[in-house]
DNA sequence: TGTACATCAGTGAACGCGCGTTCACTGATGTAC
DNA sequence: TGTACATCAGTGAACGCGCGTTCACTGATGTAC
């Protein structure tokens, strides 16, 4: 039966929030269009009113997820401090509300055009924003510690989610944000 | 036709090898069985004579291409030689014969205990290794800093492969070198 | 404002395809004498 | 060493399942009067 236009709009917000969370936790491949329409309160069938294909909600999840986050205010916009919610145990342990790059990086590199270029502009963005509050004298030595700093966030955080024993990852996350996090003891 | 038992062998080599090289090209789920013994010289029945299923291989490739590497005598040692060479553009632009972590690392971590074991062995071998050429005055340091340049080496890596446009790419791999690499300015 | 009807978002059965996996068969290997 | 036969790695057709996608239908919405 057809809804109201506020409820085309609630159904495919909700669309995308369930596919954000889901593709985070469990990849791209993995859930199905019908799983993530069943957790929107639809049925399958009503995917294709909203998008053409899984591969274009894929880039648009991804967008969707990305401006979640920068909206949502839960990161410090310093680099010391977005390191020490990014490597927490919260952070690990939730992948569906966090870090896109981390829960879906090497899944991402192989996907399409419209999601490449949804997450280059995001990096762009981050680098820039990083930049500023990174350690450095010149324009390119803040920007080379900014890329090194998240490239090391978004990498331990793959370490200590792939690693099988609990106290290793937690190692891993306390390395990482001992070096780049606000209880730092060297910059 | 029964072959003769070098050959079995050989066959389950050629096996592991197409297995390491198609997944970290393109995931574990998009390669199929038939496409792997296809590459391996053989068809898709034989696989069964060699791995239980698909999710055995999986693993057991993992375990091959990290032997392999190891072996390989391809990267150096100490932590900013290897840096220098995983860094590189060549290394971005063939991720079949490169780091699994920077490859599968997001998938992997939904992959089987069996898949996530050898990955943790790994992972401890390396900090180890990475920590005798790291720098700082105490054990700790020296580990922090392991980890932290090697989580920034894959994080880079998985950025510069995302991102859609080869003048940020190229950027970014420069800008982990420069911190990271031989070439660097700052420790 | 109230009524009649065209629109169209959502439903759920159905489709076709490709995947992982199985299995009867083949024929070269390797063993027993 | 040579021969006869049991073994078993590999072949390729077939299976069943689940996926993305389609479509005829439904009935609430929103518009025209």
């Amino acid at each position: 039966m057809k809804v109201s236009r506020e409820q085309v709009d609630e159904n495919r917000k909700r669309i995308l929030d369930a596919a954000a969370k889901l593709f985070r936790e469990r990849g791209f491949d993995d859930v199905t269009v019908a799983e993530i329409m069943k957790a929107a309160g639809l049925t399958h069938g009503a995917f294709y009113g909203h998008f053409k294909s899984k591969e274009e909600l894929v880039a648009q999840a991804c967008g969707h997820a990305l401006a979640v986050a920068s909206e949502s205010g839960n990161y410090p916009k310093d680099l010391h401090g977005f390191a020490t919610v990014y490597l927490s145990q919260a952070h690990r342990d939730d992948p569906g509300s966090g870090c896109v790059f981390s829960a879906l990086g090497s899944e991402a590199v192989r996907a399409s055009k419209e999601t490449r270029d949804v997450l280059t502009d995001y990096v762009r963005t981050q680098i820039e924003n990083f930049s500023k509050s990174a350690p450095g004298s010149t324009t390119d030595e803040r920007r080379q510690a900014a890329v090194c700093s998240w490239a090391a966030m978004i990498g331990a955080l793959v370490l200590a989610r792939v690693v099988d024993d609990p106290v290793l990852s937690d190692q891993i996350l306390a390395d990482a944000r001992a070096r780049l996090g606000r209880d730092q003891v060297s910059p």
